[in-house]
DNA sequence: CATTACAATCGTAATATTGCGATATATAAT
DNA sequence: ATTATATATCGCAATATTACGATTGTAATG
């Protein structure tokens, strides 16, 4: 036990909630603001910015590279990160839909 | 170590994060699904249309209603899950916020 | 070529998640 | 009271996640 069973359920719910997954940590959360809010992209700033180690960040920036919500290009030395805008728009797609499908009626419970 | 540094994360990073955590589920998607199609709050239906031991969705049902975007009521011998829409709202603006901070530019790498 | 700087990967420890059988609990029906 | 039905909880095994020090891989620079 102790893995998911994929199987049984729908590609949009794999996808969907393999997106989300990607997204539901803080440091990620952080790391994306970060991205955003530099206009241009940062690189290795994240380490001096949020207070984890360089480690810790590199493994964040890969699972979100892993969910490809994140791009990254070698600029010499360092390495150029920012958000991929088909996942994103994807992301936003999806999640959309998902939220939009519930109209609050509070006739319930 | 294995646990997340809440402490160096803002409020709103840390709730955002952890209301994505409780949704990055396959099943909870799921079950969430199921909860907004049958207009009224189903209850242990879930077990027949999901392909999951009756134990394993009332620990996801747990984890929905921990996270607040569920609530249940007990109905004589059943019990009767909805939406919680107040939650609803909060995720729907906060996780607008933060998708719409993005503007595809594509002025990146 | 040696050095420096940046980033990825490895290995490991601590903890969390997932899934389920078994059991407990609580209400309804007989 | 006994039985049936619906949920919740416990305990466990398998696996995943989080964090970080140490190491390795790359590329620019002296």
């Amino acid at each position: 036990m102790g893995l998911t069973k994929t199987e049984i359920f729908t590609e949009e719910q794999n996808q969907l909630s393999m997106l989300l997954k990607a997204l539901a940590h803080p440091a990620r959360i952080a790391i994306l603001q970060q991205i955003i809010a530099a206009k241009a992209c940062i690189c290795g700033d994240l380490v001096d910015e949020l207070g984890l180690a360089q480690a810790t960040i590199s493994q964040h920036l890969k699972e979100l590279k892993n969910a490809e919500i994140i791009q990254g290009t070698i600029e010499g030395v360092k390495v150029c990160y920012c958000i991929n805008p088909k996942t994103w728009k994807l992301l936003e797609k999806q999640f959309g839909r998902f939220l939009g499908s519930y109209q609050s009626v509070d006739s319930c419970c």
